[in-house]
DNA sequence: GAGCACTGC
């Protein structure tokens, strides 16, 4: 079973009774008619799955031009490319296809093919008008990913090159007024008159969605110890309510796991002859086996009660929910441009947020959602979270939009500008690396090389100055595995089997070097198969991930003309002759340094780490790093997130101090 | 001796 099967909402309604099938003509006349289309549809009115299909009917493909729609998340574009061929009773590939990162399910004759938003941006890197598509359908724009931000910003500059491109731009709230204005404004030309907002450049179609209501319940008082509140809402609800399962938002893993084991110790109490509570967790952390629980039926006299972080909010659909009960928080991520360290801390929730999460009572049936807060404090809530380009960091972002041909990132259109000491911080960061000029140009070959990998940009500049180090194929591992999301490692009740798996892949020098140490014996000695990961703790999943990344990055090497041969390098007596006074290790330790000089830090007398940046910033090494327990001096660091009181690194390893200015003489000159 | 919400190339 592949990951999306799980994910198939059980939705199976004729396309004609869907909402927005009375609304077809006038869909058609206005994308005929504007380039501009800011389509307004809750969850439920078929407008990911029937648009397409309406513009195809349309003959939006007749000119051998194709339909585009964009996801915001992979298992989105799968199962809504597999729904739309069943309609259309087509083979998934053919007329309809879709196209994600490791998979492309799309040929010659495909006209509607969905995508990721961050693929379509890649596909413009190639073809800087997007000119195989005739309309281009921005799906969840209301999301504000990081990623669809910038592809509108880029759709509305192709828009003034390509008048016969037509735009669609999908999303569940009403800040349809601001997707409009941002393709109007600035248009010269066709200034919006009063009477239509959006000129002769757009028009707003708002379609009904299918939703239940929703009676929102809030506090009287407001709580501080709201697991304990949830906990007691989860019994009177199942004492007082009829049938219907329940849904509650927490933060994250720890709180949900803090909340079943409070459930699952007062189920005992429950009347005998009362119905039973099935408390199941749900978060991203889980695999997808373990997640398919929260989408099985419950038994008979069984209410499942799911605990769940934001993935419930819009990434996973669970039919059968009649009861939300939302915290009113939800871990976000932020970048700090002073430190350059990323943050991931328990946030209040927008009122977008908590909306939306009502919602999830009411879609099979009339619903209750109960808010652990006042009504006073709703009020005060953000309209909407801010979005990702306000609190990331840019480099990767600004990167990109330059490979796009945007120069000018100060002028660029965004959506929402993002803070000017992000736009520095970023450009500071890309200088230092060497992928911008003096005038903030991008610089050829190695600036124009760091956009096209799909690695953060000091990896990328590990990885495209591995060649001068004479540790290419070593280093195309490394940032396979540093670049893999979820645990190289399977968590297991016994810490010491575990600690004494790792231990034997453990180098000295630090965790790169481990790390490929473990890949080099999974393709080895382990075979690739999952038998041998099991064996040594590993996650044949991520371990397999790692696989597919690190070809797909050998591949872009190979079209930039830079040679990967395996046995070159895997063999350090053939390697380029003036590194043959340096061994293997330490020219893969100085390799990182030309990449991550940014991230170096000195370990102190007590253990902890100070950076060359920020001296009273204190670092600890994450216990799964091999430099928790480890005496070192200097050292550089692939990753550090703040979470509660404490920042970590993880992925450390040892280095000279020399090495900073030999690789980095600009950053640290002038520096201590 | 601790833990990372969620995406994406």
């Amino acid at each position: 079973m592949t990951d999306t099967d799980c994910f198939i909402p059980a939705l199976h309604k004729p396309a004609s009774l869907l909402p927005i099938a009375r609304h077809k003509e006038a869909l058609l006349y206005t994308i005929e008619t504007f380039p501009v289309t800011v389509l307004i549809g809750q969850t439920g009115s078929g407008k990911t799955t029937q648009l397409p299909q309406y513009l195809e009917q349309g003959g939006w493909c007749n000119d051998g031009k194709l339909i585009a729609a964009t996801q915001p998340r992979r298992v989105a574009a799968t199962t809504v490319a597999k729904r739309v061929a069943e309609e259309m009773r087509c083979q998934l590939g053919q007329e309809v296809g879709y196209s994600i990162r490791f998979e492309d399910v799309t040929s010659a004759s495909t006209r509607i093919k969905f995508l990721t938003d961050g693929l379509l941006l890649r596909e413009a890197l190639v073809d800087p008008l997007l000119s195989r598509y005739s309309v281009i359908m921005v799906d969840e724009a209301h999301e504000r990913s990081l990623s669809s931000d910038m592809l509108l910003g880029v759709l509305k500059k192709i828009r003034k090159r390509r008048p016969e491109l037509r735009i669609v731009v999908s999303s569940a709230t009403l800040q349809a007024e601001d997707f409009l204005r941002f393709f109007v404004v600035d248009d010269a030309e066709t200034a919006p008159s009063a009477a239509e907002p959006g000129g002769s450049i757009g028009r707003i179609i708002s379609i009904e969605g299918r939703a239940f209501p929703v009676d929102i319940h809030y506090l009287t008082d407001s709580c501080d110890e709201y697991l304990e509140r949830a906990v007691r809402t989860v019994f009177d609800i199942h004492a007082s309510e009829p049938e219907g399962d329940i849904l509650i938002f927490l933060t994250g893993r720890e709180e949900i796991e803090t909340a079943i084991e409070m459930i699952a110790d007062r189920i005992p109490s429950l009347r005998n002859d009362a119905d039973k509570l099935l408390p199941l967790p749900l978060y991203a952390g889980l695999t997808t086996e373990q997640q398919m629980y929260v989408f099985e039926t419950a038994p008979e006299n069984h209410r499942k009660l799911i605990c769940a972080t934001n993935i419930a909010e819009a990434s996973v659909t669970i039919d059968g929910i009649a009861f939300v009960i939302d915290s009113g928080f939800v871990k976000l991520r932020a970048y700090n441009p002073v430190t350059a360290i990323e943050t991931l801390t328990a946030t209040p929730v927008s009122k977008a947020s908590a909306t939306q999460r009502a919602g999830r009572a009411g879609r099979t049936k009339a619903g209750k959602c109960y808010r652990l807060y006042t009504e006073a404090a709703f009020n005060k809530l953000e309209a909407a979270t801010a979005p990702e380009i306000q609190r990331s960091n840019l480099a990767p972002t600004i990167l990109q939009l330059k490979a796009l041909g945007i120069d000018n990132i100060a002028r660029f259109d965004f959506l929402t500008p993002p803070p000017a000491e992000l736009i520095v911080r970023a450009l500071e960061l890309l200088y230092s690396l060497g992928a911008l000029d003096e005038y903030a140009k991008l610089t050829v070959p190695l600036g124009i090389r760091m956009a096209e990998l799909a690695l953060g940009p000091m990896l990328a500049k590990c990885l495209l100055s591995a060649p001068t180090f004479g540790c290419l194929s070593e280093m195309l591992t490394i940032a396979a595995m540093t670049s893999l999301q979820g645990n190289i490692w399977f968590s297991h009740d016994s810490k010491k089997a575990e600690e004494t798996a790792r231990r034997k892949f453990a180098v000295e020098e630090g965790d790169h070097l481990t790390l490929l140490n473990v890949y080099q014996a999974f393709v080895t000695k382990g075979k690739k198969e999952a038998k041998w990961c099991q064996q040594h703790y590993l996650n044949f999943k991520s371990m397999s991930r790692a696989v597919s990344i690190r070809n797909q990055l050998r591949r872009y090497l190979e079209r930039f003309g830079i040679d990967v041969s395996e046995s070159l390098a895997t063999n350090p007596t053939t390697a380029s002759k003036a590194h043959d006074s340096q061994p293997l290790h330490e020219r893969i330790r100085r390799c990182l340094t030309s990449g991550f000089f940014a991230h170096a830090a000195r370990m102190q007398a007590d253990g902890t780490f100070r950076t060359v940046d920020s001296g009273s910033l204190v670092l600890h090494a994450h216990p799964s790093s091999l430099m928790f327990n480890r005496k070192a001096d200097w050292v550089v660091f692939t990753e550090v997130m703040e979470t509660g009181e404490k920042t970590y690194v993880r992925d450390v390893s040892k280095i000279e101090k020399g090495w900073l200015v030999e690789y980095a003489p600009e950053y640290y000159r002038v520096r201590p």
